[in-house]
DNA sequence: CTGTTAGCGCGTTCAC
DNA sequence: GTGAACGCGCTAACAG
């Protein structure tokens, strides 16, 4: 209970509180005492849990917004032994891709009065690690890692601490806990069976180093299903970062046509795709009548290049909302899905027509 | 101190302490008796302060870590009053230009202990100051806004807060707390100042909403501060979102070509300006022959563009860097200045060379 | 419906 | 150099 004085102002007895400090924030006492009621009724009143009269719950509200009180979430989470913040891990926030799916999450746990804190790992697997170590302190309600490729030490750690976890982006029958994501080594198949069935024959992939990004490597491998290994070629560039995205379909581009005779390049995304028909035109080439090109994830720039890229659509913020409210279920002791596969969507674009081969043929 | 047994192993008295419940994380209590000391000098083990013999300082940080030990960061803070979270809020991902802003700060946070509570406000000061409101329940260490432009609120609850607080992206004299950012108007002004001296005269300007952005709205005043009001002409079109940057760029040209003689447009950002290109082309029209085109930021997209865009570069992840250090200092108590300007570069590229006028006349 | 008691795990303070 | 009390602000469990 709050020390007050008692002063006598004509001939009533006036309770005086001594003014909160500027320095600390006001806590649930000062809120009781000014109520005069107990702090468990004020406790519950803000919590809005049953236990309270809907007169005095009306009333206490009305005094803690007037005293702007603020409750301590370190308090609530000491006593609760858990917290509302969930943590999101990424790989970057280059190239819109995991901007999107963090939007789409972050959206729906902000209505449920989740907070978010957020790590980019730069796709090292130390970096997350040492992340999800730090965070565990917090005593988060979830926690969200992007793909499926962890330190080992990551998966034992996780699995003793309880608390939910989400796989999100790749798909995975073993997940930590639970997965929701696209099937990358079946998109890889999707894109190659359709260029295989306009004519293509020599297909080259632009993305990163092998082994960098897991699901790179899972479409490359989608596409040599489709193709074999003698012809799937591969081309290793710089990894990607915030700032070289187009760069780096450019050049590896450039790599590729002083290299190999190739009638159809894949790149790892859009950003890519659009430097590699650069690269092309600044070679002479004219698309798709010279090289066919397919690019990835179906952003919103292939809605205004010159020719409409074939590629294939990635749901990726409805994977962020469908993943968040998974989580939301799961931390509420819902059961649910071990993995969730989200459908992709081939576009056929105008990237890639083939003169002569098969289609031409079915033309002429 | 922890329970144990005395068990008698052969002549020896063992000391049998209970296996921790794996739903319940280890707490320093448990180190405490493993290593048979006090719980006081566990913690001073490990948070490497004075007070503990080095011998016994790692013996004690080998045992935590044999038995994962993860301290309890909501008790750390309840007891003094203070976190290592760090809130950060933005308006969006979109764009690229905030996500890279956000990621010089995050490394630097990173580095220094801090974690990242992110928000995206979708640019509206009644989500912030929510955001906030639930933020200051965590005593954070500090706070990040984007932008000067909050709920009049804001300002007085940060304030009232005692919390270091940094305002970035734009430039203030009269912050919250603390201000990292670019002259938005001055931006303005150095590119119409570069077009007017090459020759242009009918300038307009692709944005968003007028008072909806308010930088967009200090480069519009920038560029009538060089080229008068009757001229300087503004487009309003669609708020930018996650996926419709080059389309709102498209369309707004559309707009402008229908509706007024225009030898020169700015556009909000360089990805508005790509798709103001394409729009022209689409009309026919050649770039910089028939229109002036200048974007803004100098995003990596514009290396591999037809074309090199004229633009202006701004230093996004530097301001972020430059921002989170001037932070930390704040936090340990260092004296900071009140707002740090940071300069911006004019890039002159292919999109902005005239035919006819002052320019063409001191070539033919 | 309301209030009291007893922690949540850690750090500060002050003894030893 | 080390350890025993106490308190941080809040809530679960219980008593009235």
């Amino acid at each position: 209970m709050l020390v007050y004085r008692t002063v006598k102002i004509e001939e009533f007895d006036v309770k005086v509180f001594p003014m909160p400090r500027s320095t600390k924030p006001g806590k649930i006492e000062d809120v009781a005492a000014v109520a005069e009621t107990s702090i468990m009724t004020v406790s519950r009143a803000i919590r809005g849990v049953e236990g309270v009269s809907e007169k005095k719950r009306v009333e206490i509200l009305k005094i803690a917004r007037k005293l702007n009180y603020v409750p301590n979430s370190n308090a609530r989470s000491l006593a609760v032994a858990n917290s509302n913040l969930i943590g999101i891990s990424l790989p970057t926030f280059a190239g819109e891709v995991f901007a999107e799916i963090l939007d789409g999450m972050r959206g729906t746990f902000d209505q449920a009065g989740y907070s978010s804190v957020i790590d980019t790992t730069q796709y090292n697997k130390d970096t997350e690690l040492a992340w999800i170590r730090r965070l565990l302190s917090w005593q988060p309600a979830a926690i969200i890692l992007t793909g499926i490729d962890h330190h080992p030490e990551t998966r034992t750690l996780l699995a003793s601490s309880r608390i939910p976890v989400l796989e999100i982006w790749d798909h995975t029958n073993t997940p930590i806990d639970t997965s929701v994501g696209i099937d990358h080594r079946m998109a890889g198949r999707v894109m190659a069976e359709h260029a295989k069935a306009q004519g293509y024959g020599a297909p080259a992939f632009v993305s990163t180093p092998r082994g960098y990004d897991i699901r790179a490597d899972a479409r490359l491998a989608g596409i040599r299903d489709v193709f074999g290994d003698q012809e799937g070629s591969e081309v290793l560039t710089a990894r990607p970062s915030l700032e070289n995205a187009f760069s780096t379909g450019f050049d590896g581009t450039l790599d590729i046509l002083s290299r190999r005779d190739t009638d159809i390049i894949f790149y790892l995304n859009d950003n890519m795709a659009f430097g590699g028909i650069m690269a092309c035109q600044s070679k002479g080439m004219t698309v798709p009548r010279d090289m066919g090109i397919v690019g990835f994830n179906g952003l919103d720039l292939t809605r205004v290049l010159p020719v409409q890229l074939t590629t294939v659509k990635t749901p990726r913020r409805q994977m962020g909302v469908v993943g968040a409210r998974l989580l939301l279920a799961r931390i509420n002791g819902v059961k649910v899905a071990k993995s969730t596969v989200m459908p992709v969507q081939f576009v056929e674009g105008e990237t890639t027509v083939l003169q002569s081969g098969a289609q031409g043929g079915s033309i002429g």
